[in-house]
DNA sequence: CTGAAAGCGCTAACAC
DNA sequence: GTGTTAGCGCTTTCAG
């Protein structure tokens, strides 16, 4: 438990505290000096501090990610896809959940502090306050999502507007004429840009009605409250349109309790396609947005701009694409085989947008 | 993105760096310097570099938690616990994944080189190596999980032999007469222990046959796969206890996709009562192992060792409770209200250890 | 190739 | 109450 310094490395071997720190980060040193150097390390158990080394070489080595929800599984997706390319060019990735309902304000300020060289942040609300701490910060940073365009800031988006589209697209093909949105809450970046894209879409079918419902957040337990009145209103819509993956898990539960079948009753779609989507039954319709590669092109970009400050500010759209399941179409008789859980196959088709 | 160090907040307010600092941390200080000093150090948005603070006070105030599978939902609930207790006592959470296959040897000499001030960690492997890394490491930590008695180390135990117990004597119970347990890795300290507490289980029922197979990880794709072979077996068993939630689900599709029908022709449990149990249809009969309160145990423990560092090591074990579900007895007809979905009620029956 | 010494940004004695 | 100074542990000029 007891810390042990260069000073005493250096001591045991005989040497300086220079050539001891020389020894142990590989500079020019004397074959015999790096052997008793590394000999006393060994022996006394060293490791560098790490706060020490970051102050002297002004940086740390390390990135962040800020992540609001870590509940919602496409968020450890993400997560996974950062810290692949992280790791891989000598980073090491700090994970910091903000919490649902505190702003990342925060977490901004407290890791820009020193304690890592760049972040990345997936964040339900982009305030002013968040834009300013953005602005403020001495590191790097890339966004997970939207952000205003004026800010200059690099960025990597889904793009919602093409998801609705597939999604109302899919469900006017199948004969859906009553389709219900249900939100998460609005006032998020998510919230907002969906319920925005699937007003758009649906304007582009004259013959579909729809109405619009928000659960209290983007939670399985969340959807089903807010499914209840949906589907036991006198005029049940045919389709039930969630604004993710886990509030259309929770269509599915409140559709089950009632009684009603999907997707002869009522259909059911998600957004994120989670592997959630693809075990439940029947399997939920989804439209997967890219969530690995947003995540390592948000790491790349922000390894970029580590390595070239001046670089201009990048903006990634990634394309969406729909993933059908049962939950919107009859389901065929499952061929056998694991590959049904993995990718979509033959089961599922699969539209780019 | 500038840095602005205290040095020119100092120098703008007109005092000296030492007033500046103790201005800004509160400390004694006349009303007219700390006014000085706020305002310069607003206006030059100045934040104090956590490096540099941590260097000089020896601590960094951040608590690290080192988790091998953050793609399992049940060490995400651990972490939510841990991250409450840690938040309300000031510190900081930081998570470092490690990634499943790699060992957590990395993170703790990595993450105990003076980034936090102690670690939690849920380790997949007990070796050697990590236990000798943990002897070594300057910070305090805990275990979470299963770690030699010998080393004298803080650590909190889910009770795997009671709830391998739970599981087999509702199977039992229930008319299973051939059982299957799926385990994962048995290499990995969860792997190990259940199988253990399987084969104690099983051994005090004279009547019950069992086997044992083994997928080649804890996620729904490996289970599907291991359980393939078991459900085409000439002498099926008529339920298969998985070793945790994820592969449990993937025998429940499995099942679905050779039309064997659950409960009926075989029964299947899983382990650690994760969300998705309770959302899959039909429900996944689980042992709840007490994640949130294992999360919390071990942040107070682990805040308590830092408060006292010869407080003697403290042991945990949390009791496990069965919940019940349809994937082991056919379902009733659920009752309505969201009520289900949060907490076992009416529906689900819930069985202390 | 090596040692002495400076200094990263901050806080904590210590005098005043 | 305030300024001066030392120093956390490390890396890195700069002489030698």
């Amino acid at each position: 438990m007891a810390r042990v310094t260069i000073v005493q490395v250096a001591e045991r071997a005989g040497v300086s505290t220079a050539s001891a720190s020389r020894a142990l980060n590989g500079l020019i040193a004397s074959a015999e000096t790096v052997e008793k150097v590394m000999q006393a390390a060994r022996e006394l158990g060293y490791v560098a501090d790490a706060t020490a080394q970051s102050l002297k070489r002004g940086k740390t080595l390390q990135l962040g990610y800020a992540v609001a929800d870590i509940g919602n599984p496409v968020y450890v997706e993400i997560m996974s896809a950062i810290e692949r390319v992280v790791q891989a060019s000598g980073y090491r990735l700090i994970i910091s959940s903000t919490g649902t309902a505190s702003s990342s304000v925060d977490v901004v300020r407290d890791l820009s502090r020193g304690l890592v060289d760049g972040m990345i942040l997936s964040p339900l609300r982009v305030t002013d306050d968040l834009i300013a701490a953005l602005e403020a910060a001495p590191i790097p940073f890339v966004v997970l999502g939207r952000v205003p365009d004026s800010a200059g800031f690099d960025a990597v988006r889904a793009d919602s507007s093409t998801a609705m589209r597939l999604v109302v697209e899919h469900l006017a093909a199948e004969g859906r004429r009553s389709l219900a949105f249900l939100n998460g809450p609005a006032d998020t970046t998510p919230g907002a840009l969906r319920l925005e894209g699937f007003r758009a879409a649906v304007a582009m079918h004259a013959d579909v009605r729809s109405r619009l419902a928000e659960a209290a957040d983007f939670t399985i337990t969340a959807g089903y409250e807010a499914a209840m009145p949906l589907l036991t209103a006198a005029d049940r819509p045919d389709a039930i349109v969630a604004a993710n993956d886990l509030i259309g898990l929770g269509v599915l539960r409140a559709a089950e309790d009632l009684g009603l079948s999907v997707p002869s009753d009522v259909a059911v779609t998600g957004i994120d396609d989670t592997e959630l989507a693809a075990v439940v039954r029947p399997g939920l319709t989804s439209v997967d947005l890219g969530a690995d590669a947003r995540g390592a092109a948000a790491a790349e970009m922000l390894l970029a701009r580590i390595a070239d400050p001046s670089r201009p500010a990048h903006v990634l759209t990634v394309t969406p694409s729909l993933v059908v399941r049962g939950s919107t179409v009859p389901q065929r008789p499952v061929a056998l085989g694991s590959a049904a859980l993995a990718t979509p196959t033959d089961e599922e088709e699969r539209t780019a947008g």
